[in-house]
DNA sequence: CCTATCTTGGACTGGTCGTTCCAAGTTAGA
DNA sequence: TCTAACTTGGAACGACCAGTCCAAGATAGG
């Protein structure tokens, strides 16, 4: 009986995630995403909600499309050490060239604004720390069994440092930061977790 | 002749680093400022100028007074790592209790926002990160004359981690991490500076 | 006291914000 | 073909935004 709707939410949703990224969520208006996506404002809010909604969606979007598949395949990748510097030479790249240079991370970006009050959103914020670390320390892990990492290094711990650490490149790099830097910054702290023998 | 100020443009100028610091600058309307200063409008415009000049004016204004002493004491601490050690302590426990609890570090929340892109704001950004990387380094050198770090550590490198650590510690602070874990985070890339034998 | 000069309060502007609403259009089962 | 259910375009809403403007107030030299 009804009618179906013309567009595909999907592609729409992929729209605006990419117009959060680049520009920020809080500087894009509703009139923004219209013309982004070429549906109108009742199809919106339909479909998706507020802002809010829509704000969250595209966060989750992003976390399950960018975020998460590169954890995977950090955290199953079984070369250790050289898995964590292969995730930060990426990382760095695609901050600061390509498609995406300069946008840094949408997760990260969302840190600082006022978004970041939002349940919902908090919410995706923490599982986006959680599975970044927990990826972190799994690589770390391997490294141990591994014997490339010194014998004091908690993993755990460490995790957190290279989590950190990849929230400081995502900024860094959005307000122009240069790859060189970054990954010199990379690298000191990877020579610091090293096995003294592997050097 | 003429008539004088009938407040202190100092003292107004705390108030909104205070204001920008806390709730973010593109959130807050220049109506909040004025309440929260005290003056109106008129002063407002005539004194700072508009909304930009007196964003860039309560950035310069913080790094001036909160970021700048910090450094300067770290740089000239002679005590080498702990120094390091006690100014992530300080940091995590002024981003997690205090007056200033989840305020974050207003020079880091710029990072994400659309002010970023002005040229004399994205000036601020990067003196900060100049001046805090030049005061790690500083510490990292008396560290490595103390002969508290590996000697295959390369100052300037390892002053770019450290500064991309406290990027991150004053991010996640601002969504609500524990300072146990930015600790824990910390200490794992001291650790891994560490010289073998102080272990 | 007078007046030139600056400050101040507050009304006002044009524009943009997120959101709502409704008439017109589209669909598919009866 | 008729109609109930849904989508869609676009107008309209009140609230807020940064910024402007001017009359009224304050000041200090003459």
């Amino acid at each position: 009986m009804p009618d179906i709707k013309h567009f595909d939410p999907d592609a729409a949703l992929d729209q605006v995630v990419r117009l959060f990224w680049e520009r920020g969520a809080d500087v894009t208006g509703i009139a923004d995403v219209v013309q982004a996506t070429g549906l109108s404002r009742s199809s919106l809010y339909a479909t998706f909600g507020g802002k809010e909604r829509l704000q969250a969606a595209a966060l989750r979007r992003y976390l399950e499309r960018q975020s998460r598949p590169v954890f995977a395949a950090l955290a199953a990748d079984g070369r250790g050490l050289p898995a964590i510097t292969g995730f930060f030479e990426r990382l760095v790249a695609a901050r600061c060239t390509g498609e995406h240079a300069r946008w840094g991370c949408l997760v990260t970006n969302t840190h600082t604004g006022p978004a970041r009050a939002i349940p919902e959103i908090q919410q995706v914020l923490d599982a986006h720390h959680t599975e970044l670390r927990a990826a972190m320390r799994a690589a770390l892990e391997t490294a141990r069994d591994r014997g490339q990492v010194g014998p004091g290094l908690d993993p755990h711990a460490a995790a957190e440092t290279l989590a950190l650490l990849a929230y400081g490149v995502n900024l860094r790099s959005r307000a122009g930061a240069g790859a060189g830097d970054l990954l010199a910054g990379v690298r000191a702290v990877l020579d610091g977790f090293t096995r003294i023998e592997e050097r």
